[in-house]
DNA sequence: AATGAATGAGACTTCATTCAT
DNA sequence: CATGAATGAAGTCTCATTCAT
C-alpha cells in the first residue's frame, strides 16, 4: 500500500509543479502568449511529461480557472463573516469580488476569458467541473439572501435568480473598468461600482420588502 | 469626374467585400481562429489586397466591432421610440439589448470579445474610435434618464454613472447565459434578465424618487 | 523645340524628385528596408510612375551610388588642391576619403554595399557607369602619382597599380572601423588609419626612390 | 550512458546536416536570397527542426562566419610555418589570405558580407563570438611582427596596429578584384596584390629599421 | 514515467512588379 | 504620362502534439 500511496503523492506533486509553472507564465505573458514548450522549460520537465499529466493545453488552463474560482469563493466567504446584517453582508461580498478583480487580476482574467468566450472551449468534463465551482458561489450568495428573508415570500427559484443577478451584474461592471480612462469623466470606477451595488440591493429590497 | 467617383465606389465595394468575408468567418470560427489567409480566400482576393485595404488584422476587426456597436445603437434608439414613459423606455431599451445579443449573436460576441479581453488588443487609434461608439450609446441612455428626472435632483455625474451602470450590468447578465443549461434550473435566462432589469430600475427609482 | 525642351526638363525634375525621396529613405532606414512603395509615398507619386522613370529598384540605387562616387571625387579633388607636395597631397586625399566615410556615411555605405557584394547585383549597363566613376577617381590618384615622379622610373601600368593599391587599402581600413570598440584597445581608428597611410606611402616612396 | 552519448552525437550530426545545407545554399544564392525554408528543404528536415537547432537565421549564419574565420586562421598559420624570416613569413601569410579568398570564395564572401555591412546584423552575443575569432587572427599576425623586431623599438600598441593595418589593407584589395576585368588594364589582380604587400611591408620596415 | 527531437501547417506581413484605365 | 489597385509568392517564425526510445 505504501508504494501506491507514494506513487499517488508523487503524481500529485508533478501536477503541482506543472500548474505552478503554467500559472506563473500565464500571469506574466497572458493566456495566448503562453506555450506548452515554455511551461515545460519553466517546470524543468520535458514537453512529453506535460502531456502525460494534462492531455491538452486546454485542460491545464481549466484547472487554473478552477483555482481562481476557489480563491474567489474563499474571499467572498471571508467577507460575509465580517458582517451581521444580511444586506450589509451582501454589500461586503460585492466589494470582496471587486477587490479580488484587482488583487488577483490574473485569475480574474482567466475566469473572464472563459466566461466571455463565445465558443465552447472546454470539453464537457471540464465545463462541468468549472460550472460546479461557479454554482457553489451562487449557492452561497443565495444562502445569504435566504437568511435575510424571514419576512419575505420568495420561493427557492427566486432566490437563485438573485444570486446570478448580482454576480452577473457585478461581473459586467468589472469589465467596464477599461473605460475608466476614456469614457468615465470624473467618477472613479470604484465609486460607480459601489453605487451600482447600492441600487441593485435597494431594488431587490424594495421587491422583497 | 466620373472616373474618380467610380474609383471611390469600387474601392468602397472592395472594402465591403473584405469585411463581409471577415465577418462571416469570424462568426463561424471565432476571432482567434480566423486568419487573413482565410479571409482572402473567402473574399476571392489575394492576401496582399487585404493589406492594401486594411493595414492589419487588428484594423479589420476594429471595423467589425464598430459595425456591431452602430447596429446596437440603432436597435436601442428604435426601442426607445416605441414607449413614452422614461422608465418604460429604459426597460424597452434593455430588452432591445437582450434581443440584439440573440439576433445578432455574432456582433455581440465581437463586442464582448474586445470588452472582456484583459490585454489591450487595439492600438490607441482604433480604441478611440470604438470608445466613441460606446460613448454614444451611454450618452443616449443618460439622455433618457435625464428626461425622466424632472422631479429628481441628480447632477450630471450621477446621470452618467447610471448609464454605465445599466449597460454594464446588462452586459454581465448576458454573459451568464451560458449557464442556462447547467446552473439555472427551471428559470429561463430571459426571465432572469427581465427580473434583473426590474430590480435595477427600481433601485435607481427609489434613489431618485 | 520649346516643347521638347520643356518636356526634357520636366522629366529630369521628376527623376530628381524620385531620387531625392529614395535617398532620404535610404539614409533613414537602410538599403534593405527601403521599398518602392515607400519611395513613391515620399515622392508623392504613384508607384507606377517610379517604374516609368526607373526600370527597377536596382537602377535607382545604382544612380545613388553614382552620386556618392561623384561626391567622393569632388572631396578628393578639393583635398588635392590644398597642398603642393605630391606625397603630402596624397596624404591629404587619403584623409579626405576618411572624412567622407564619416561625414557622408550613407553614401559610403551604399558604395561599400555594392563594392563588397559578391554577386553581380547590377546589370552590365549600370556596372559600366559605376565603374567609370570609380575609374575617374583612380585616374586622378594616378595623375597625382605621375606628377610626383619626375625622378622615378615607373611606367603607366605601375602608376595605375598604385592608385588601386591606395584606394583599396584605405577602403579596407575603413571597414575595420567597426572593431574600434571591441578589438582595438587604446588606439583610435583614425590614428591607425593615419599610420597606415604613412606606411603605404613610405613603402611606395622607397620603391620609387 | 550509451544512450546519452548517442543522443549527443546525433544532435551534433543534425546541426552539421543543417549547417551543410545552409552553407551550400549560401554559396549558390548569396546571403539575402537564402531562406530558412530552402535550407529546410535541402537538409530534408522540417522548418521547425531548423529552429529547434538554431534559434534564428542570424545564429545559423554567424556559425558559418565562425567556420570561415577558423579556416582562414588555419591557412594563415600553415603559411607562417613554411618560412623562417619574419618578413617573408608575413608575405607568405598575405598570400595565404589571397589564396583563401580564391579557393574558399564562399567563406570569404560570408566574412566580407558581415564585415562590410553597415548595420549590425548580429546581436551582441554573436558579434562577440565572431570578433574573438577575428582577434585571434590579429594576435597571430602581431606575434609574427613581434618576433621580427629584435632590433626595432615599437611598443605594444604599435604592434597591434600593424596587424590590423595589414589585414584591413589586404582585405580591401581583395574587394577590388571585381574591377579586374574593367578598370585594371593589363595588370592581373594577383600581381597588384603582391606589389601592394611589398609596399606595405617595405613601408613598415622602413619605419622599424 | 519520462524524455525531447521532430513535425509541418499555419500565423502575419512585405514587396517588386504589372497593367488596365 | 500618370495612376494605384491588385497580385501572390516568399519571408521568418511559432506551436500543439506525437512517438520512438
Amino acid at each position: 500500500m505504501g508504494l501506491r500511496e507514494r506513487r499517488a503523492r508523487e503524481k500529485e506533486a508533478r501536477r503541482r509543479q506543472i500548474i505552478d509553472a503554467a500559472r506563473s507564465l500565464l500571469f506574466e505573458k497572458g493566456l495566448q502568449a503562453t506555450s506548452i514548450n515554455q511551461i515545460a522549460k519553466r517546470a524543468e520537465l520535458a514537453v512529453g511529461t506535460i502531456y502525460f499529466y494534462y492531455s491538452s493545453k486546454e485542460e491545464l488552463f481549466a484547472e487554473l480557472q478552477e483555482e481562481g474560482l476557489e480563491l474567489l469563493m474563499e474571499k467572498i466567504q471571508q467577507a460575509s463573516l465580517a458582517v451581521g446584517d444580511p444586506k450589509e453582508r451582501l454589500r461586503s461580498m460585492a466589494m470582496a469580488y471587486y477587490d479580488f478583480s484587482l488583487e488577483h487580476k490574473d485569475y480574474f482574467d482567466i475566469i473572464n476569458y472563459f466566461l466571455s468566450s463565445p465558443k465552447v472551449l472546454l470539453s464537457a468534463d471540464f465545463k462541468q467541473r468549472v460550472d460546479q465551482r461557479m454554482e457553489k458561489i451562487l449557492v452561497f450568495i443565495n444562502a445569504t439572501f435566504a437568511k435575510g428573508m424571514e419576512k419575505g415570500t420568495l420561493g427557492e427559484q427566486a432566490q437563485e435568480s438573485h444570486g446570478v443577478l448580482l454576480l452577473a451584474a457585478f461581473h459586467g461592471l468589472m469589465q467596464f473598468r477599461k473605460f475608466e480612462t476614456t469614457i468615465f469623466q470624473g467618477i472613479s470606477h470604484r465609486t460607480l461600482y459601489k453605487r451600482a451595488v447600492g441600487h441593485l440591493l435597494d431594488g431587490i429590497d424594495a421587491t422583497l420588502g
